[in-house]
DNA sequence: CATGAATGAGACTTCATTCAT
DNA sequence: GATGAATGAAGTCTCATTCAT
C-alpha cells in the first residue's frame, strides 16, 4: 500500500499504522516506515521532526472522527438509538480500515510513554463519557433498567466493543465487525430495556 | 521490588512484569531487567537463553491460574454463580498484583510476534471459552434470557472486565477492582436473568 | 537579532557568528543559521555554496579591520602609544560586538580544518607580527627595557588580551573589556619602560 | 598510538585526546575513537555510557595534576620561584604530551556545552586563582612592583602561556615549549621585580 | 532569490546476544 | 551461577548538500 494518491505526510501516517498493525507499537521504526514509502529516513524526519510527532499524528488520525461521532450521537433524540449509532459508526470506520484497530488494542502500551499518556486517556475517557452521557439520558427517559449505572453501562459497551475488535483481529477479520457488534448490542440493549418499553417492538436503524 | 525471597528465575520474571507495567512491552530490555535485579545482562541470559524465553515465561506466569480457575468455575453447580466466581477470581488476583494487568492490556501487541501469537490466542480464547461454556450452561438451565448467545455474553463479560482493568490502571488503581467488577457483574447478570427467576432473590457470594 | 537592515549575505554571516557564540564552532549548522534568519537552508546555500564558504566569510569578517588597525598603529610616532592603540582598538571592537570574541577563542579548533588553517595562522601571526614590530621599534627607540625580546613582548600582550577576552566571556561581559585591558596594559608597559623614561609621566590616550 | 599497555578506559581517553588534537572538539566522534582503538562503538559506550561522559573524563584527565601543581606551588617559600615553578610544571606536562594542548585551546568551545561549562570555568579560574595567590604573596613579600595587581599579573602570565602553546601548536612543536616559556617568564618577572631586589642576581631553577 | 522535498552519510545510542574467565 | 568485555545490527536523529519549481 503506497497510498500514492495522498500527500506524503498523510501517506507516512497510514504507513505507520500499517506497521503498527503488523509489528505492534514496539515494532515501529522510522527505518521501516521510510522503506515502505520508498523514501529515506531523513525524508520522514522532514515531515515529523521526532518519532513522537509521528505517533502523535497517528493518534490524531485515529481519533479524527471522535468529536463528530460524539456530537452526532448526542444530537439524536432516541438515546438508545444514539448508543447504537455511536458504536456502529466506529465499527463501520474500523471495518473499512481494519489496521486502525491495532491502535485500539494498544492504549495501555502507548500510555506508558509520557508523551502519549494524556492524549490516550483523553480519547479513552472521552469515548467512555459520551457513552455514559447517552446512557444517563436513556435512563432519565426511562428507556433503561435502573440498576446499571450509566458509567457501568458505558464501560460494558465499550469493553465489549474492544473485545469484539480483538476477537475480530485474532480471527483475521473473518466476520463483519459491524454486523456482529450491532446485533450483539441490539440484543443487549433490548435485554436491558425497562419492562414497560420491552413490549413495543424497537426498530433499529439498518446496518 | 527485589523479590529477594524468591528464586532468581522467578524474580527475573516478576521484574520483567514490573518493567512491562512501567514501560510497556516495547520497554522491556535485558539491560533494564538486569539492572533492577542487580545482576549483569549475561546473568539473565543464563536463566533465559533468549529474550523470547523470558517473555514466554512471563506469559506462563500470567496464565498460571487459568486452568485452575476454569476448572473450579466449571465445577460450580449454579452457573450464574460460576460466571461471577470466574471473573472475581481474576479480579482478586489482579488486585493483589496490579502490575500483571499490563499483560492483559498487551495481548494484541504481543500477538504481533509470531512466537507469542498462538500462546496469547490460547489464553484469550481459553478464557472466553470458559465463560462461554458457563453462559451456555446457564442458558440451558434457563437461568438467562435467551436472546444473547453464550458467545456474545462471554465477550461482553470479558470485554467489560478488560475495560474495567484499563480504567483501573488509568486511574492508578484508585478503586477496588474486585468490588467494582463484582457489583457491576451482579447487576448486569441480574438484568439478564429470565423473568421467572428474577423474582427470587439471588444470593451472591460475599466479596 | 534579525540584522534586518543589512543585506542577506551579511546577515547570514552575523547570524553565524551568533551561533558560534552560543553553540561553538561545532554547533554551527546550516539549519540553525537558516532558522534564525527565517529562511530555508537552501537559501543559505544560494549565498554560500558550501559551508566552508560561509566560515571563510566569517573569518574575513572577523579580520576585516586587521589591516587598518595594523597600519594605523604602525603610523603612530610613539611606539608605546602604538601598542596601546593597537590593543584598545580591538578591545573597542569586541566590546561593541561581544559575540565576535567567540572566534578569537576558536583559533585552534578552526585550524583543524585544512580549509581554514592558513587563514587562521595568517590572522594570528599577522596580529602577533604587528605587535612585534611595534615592540621592536619601541626597543629601538629605547622606550622599553631590553631584556624581553620584541617577539616575547608581543606574545605576552596578545596572550593577555586573549585571556582577558576569555575571562570577560566567562563572566558574561560583566566588566568593560576595553577599560580593563587598557589599564592593565598601561601598568604593564609602564613597568617595562626603561628607567630613564620612567620618571617622565607618560600620558596615555583617553579611553 | 594504540596505548596498548593501558586499560581500555584510559586508552579510550587518550585516543579521544588524539582525535581532539587532530580534528578539534567538533571532530570527535565515537566512531572515530572506536575505529582507532580497533573496537566497536558499542564497546566505547560500555565504558562511557554517553559521549559527554567521555568528554568529562577527558577534562578530568586534562586537569589531573591541577591540584598537585597548585599545592606544590603554594608550598614554595619563594613566591616568585613558585610562579615560575607553576608554569614550567604545566609546560613540562604539555611538552611530554603535546596533543593535550588541544584542550587548552578549546576552553571556550567546550564551555558552550552546558555539561562542561562549569568544569571548564573551574579549571580556568582555578589556575588563574593559584597564580593570583602566588602573585599576591609575592607582592606582600615586596618581591614585585606594586602597580600590577595580583589578578592582572595572573592573567598576563596565564594568557602568555596559552598564547605560547598556540604558537607552539601552529609551528608544529618546532621549539621547546618549556624552555621558551621559562625564559620568557624569567625575563618578564625580572623586569617586574622591585628595584631593591633587582640588583641581587636571582637564581632560577634549572629547566 | 527563495522554497519544498529529498538524499546519503554519518552522528550517538541501545539492543540482544556471546564468550572467556 | 555470575561477571566483564565485547559485538553486529538496528534504532533515532542531524548534517551538508542538491535540484526542480
Amino acid at each position: 500500500m503506497g497510498y500514492s494518491f495522498l500527500h506524503r505526510k498523510e501517506r507516512i501516517i497510514l504507513t505507520t499504522i500499517d506497521v503498527i498493525n503488523e509489528y505492534g507499537i514496539q515494532g515501529i521504526s522510522t527505518r521501516e516506515v521510510a522503506k515502505r514509502q520508498g523514501i529515506t529516513e531523513a525524508a520522514v524526519f522532514k515531515h515529523f521532526p521526532r518519532k513522537v510527532d509521528l505517533l502523535n499524528a497517528v493518534l490524531d488520525f485515529y481519533a479524527q472522527y471522535d468529536k463528530d461521532i460524539s456530537m452526532s450521537s448526542l444530537q439524536q433524540k432516541d438515546y438508545l438509538q444514539a448508543i447504537f449509532y455511536f458504536v456502529t459508526r466506529y465499527a463501520e470506520y474500523y471495518e473499512n480500515y481494519p489496521q486502525i484497530t491495532a491502535v485500539t488494542q494498544s492504549y495501555d502500551v502507548l500510555a506508558c510513554e509520557a508523551d502519549f499518556r494524556e492524549k490516550i486517556k483523553k480519547i479513552y475517557f472521552g469515548r467512555l463519557t459520551t457513552l455514559q452521557i447517552l446512557a444517563a439520558k436513556a435512563r432519565e427517559a426511562w428507556l433503561l433498567s435502573c440498576e446499571l449505572s450509566a458509567a457501568q453501562l458505558a464501560e460494558i459497551i465499550l469493553g465489549f466493543f474492544h473485545a469484539a475488535c480483538l476477537t475480530w483481529r485474532f480471527q483475521t477479520y473473518a466476520f463483519s465487525l459491524k454486523k456482529y457488534v450491532a446485533s450483539t448490542l441490539q440484543v443487549l440493549l433490548n435485554s436491558l430495556i425497562t419492562d414497560r418499553k420491552k413490549e413495543g417492538v424497537r426498530k433499529w436503524q439498518e446496518f
